[in-house]
DNA sequence: TATGAATGAGGTTTCATTCAT
DNA sequence: TATGAATGAAACCTCATTCAT
């Protein structure tokens, strides 16, 4: 298991690499701060390459948007992992909840991409979202079967409850005290009444 | 009471008036289905009118989105009154919540917007969500009166909430049992523990 | 048979006739002189007009190559329907042979475009060819029976002859003694030996 | 035989002697094939070599289209030598001509790059195509003193009616019959009458 | 020397907005 | 006043050519 779950087809040139990751990070921030409407150029720029080589890594502002996607869903799947392996099954349901949701936060678009994930994606992305899948509900049974969670929340409802909850906290980006409390009524509401 | 919220400037001609109200209809659904990204001049073809007339109605497009706003709003408002008229605290409190949240669904676009609401909006807007605003906040404060919702919850919150429950729902669109079992969690949450 | 051959689906208010009629006279002139490689924009500033105007008149540039085909097309198929009446046959057959030529002369694309006809083509640029054809192939089948034309001659022949010449004329385009003498080689040719 | 045609700078290496004739061939056949408009690029993958490779041995996309044509026309001139040579002035004037056209057949761009040859070549072209005109000349010359054309032809109408004739044929690709009708007519022609 | 990644000018097309009819 | 044609600033994307590896 060496190679990392993204593994390039070919090694790809140092520089290349470089380029491809910088594009990635900058495109990662600018569509979360400015939305997906920004000019592909204005995020070559920031990057500090040319348009052509943003086009040559990602061929169309489609396919960028999509790496973007998976590459975060592919952090927040692997911290998942580790969580779900280290903790009890309630501390580590909730501990990915707040996982998830905060990774998400502040990408209003990317949540939104998220929510749309079983429906319409690409293969790619369709294949990074059924891991995360498998691993929510996996998690989420074994809260049920610990009594921590309502038994009869189903996988659906997490997934909508997580990308409400990010977009929720999107908005309390000032004030940690007041994010907190929306926690306390979320985590509250998933507990068995 | 002549003069409604907007304040219009002159009586409008019968006819500019039904095409006013057209255009904001057509726009209404148009935005909620296709997002805000739509042409304008689409908009103008449903409404059966060219695109001059809907630039003379709304100078911008963007007039035009918050014209859709502020009327949704203004509709949500005059029910939230007529409901906190009648019920109990608790009663109204959480019904009052799911009414502004069911408004809202389906219409992400909106939502966003009225996440941003206490940010950089235009002064029509301003106005109808200051009047939200203190709505929630009444509701909000009699329902706590009423040991209903948790004393610790603030108004920041209680929006971010909404608006937060509003993407949950909207995502489960085909499934009923499921929204319902998110406003379960929700609304379980904010009672006191 | 008040209605010219184009007929415009709506009337078409009078600047944009103005405006339709001058972009395919230019875009006539400037793919012929200077190739179908001239950026789009070339084409609407020597008509006078901004872009967006080429393009809601013809949504593509190669809406607007067909167009201009269309038209040219429709020119010469009713001039040789004219001398098809007036003359005798084998004089017809020459002079509308040498006319198709001369009025594809000096538009290398065209041309082309011409000779690929039987292939490919979008649906009204294929019914201009079918008339086309369908005159070519009555002019031959009469001039044959006239003794005018070698009687082994097909359709497909013709039609690559009369694009030759097109291409060996365009050549002679400062020289029309020289060009004359091609004409004399072909119709001597053709003639029965 | 050191110095051929192309009188070459240096020696140059086997390999990269190796990869300018792979280039050429490669070239010849994709321009013939799609058109000039092809991508350089794919012309370099198609031979087997990166873009900086080709762009060594080409400077310019254009002087690797100038080299497949030099190439060609050279060919073509060592061919039609042997043939006047070998045969009697009218048998190789005729089949010279066939020879030409066929060579460039199939090859439109081609022909029109030769088309244009009087005109605007570099240095090695014109060279070329000096070569070239000055052997038609002379088997036409040859011809009509024979008697086997017609006496008034001159060399500007010869090479117009060759790429004439070339554009003919092309179109009839699949009906050897019909081309050969087309050959017929031309042929017949150019005797006196 | 060969490679292919990087560059960026330029091409086609869209769309908010203005203005002649 | 209503219409929809005209406008032109961008947006996305391609490709000849350069240059680091």
């Amino acid at each position: 298991m060496s190679g990392a779950s993204g593994a390039a087809e070919r090694p790809l040139r140092a520089d290349a690499a470089r380029n491809r990751a910088k594009l990635l990070d900058i495109a990662t921030q600018v569509f979360a701060t400015r939305g997906i409407g920004v000019p592909t150029e204005e995020i070559a720029r920031a990057a500090g390459v040319g348009v052509g080589t943003l086009f040559r890594h990602f061929p169309t502002k489609e396919a960028l948007l999509e790496a973007v996607m998976v590459r975060r869903l592919e952090t927040i799947t692997a911290k998942t992992a580790q969580l779900a392996a280290e903790a009890e099954p309630a501390e580590a349901f909730f501990a990915c909840f707040r996982l998830v949701v905060e990774q998400s936060a502040g990408k209003a678009e990317f949540t939104r991409a998220l929510a749309a994930a079983g429906v319409d994606v690409h293969a790619s992305l369709q294949e990074s979202t059924t891991v995360m899948r498998a691993q929510l509900a996996e998690l989420l049974a074994a809260a049920q079967r610990a009594g921590a969670v309502r038994p009869e929340l189903g996988l659906p409802e997490l997934i909508a409850l997580i990308v409400g909850t990010g977009t929720a906290t999107e908005q309390l980006a000032t004030d940690p005290v007041a994010r907190e409390r929306v926690f306390d009524v979320v985590f509250g509401g998933l507990r068995p009444h």
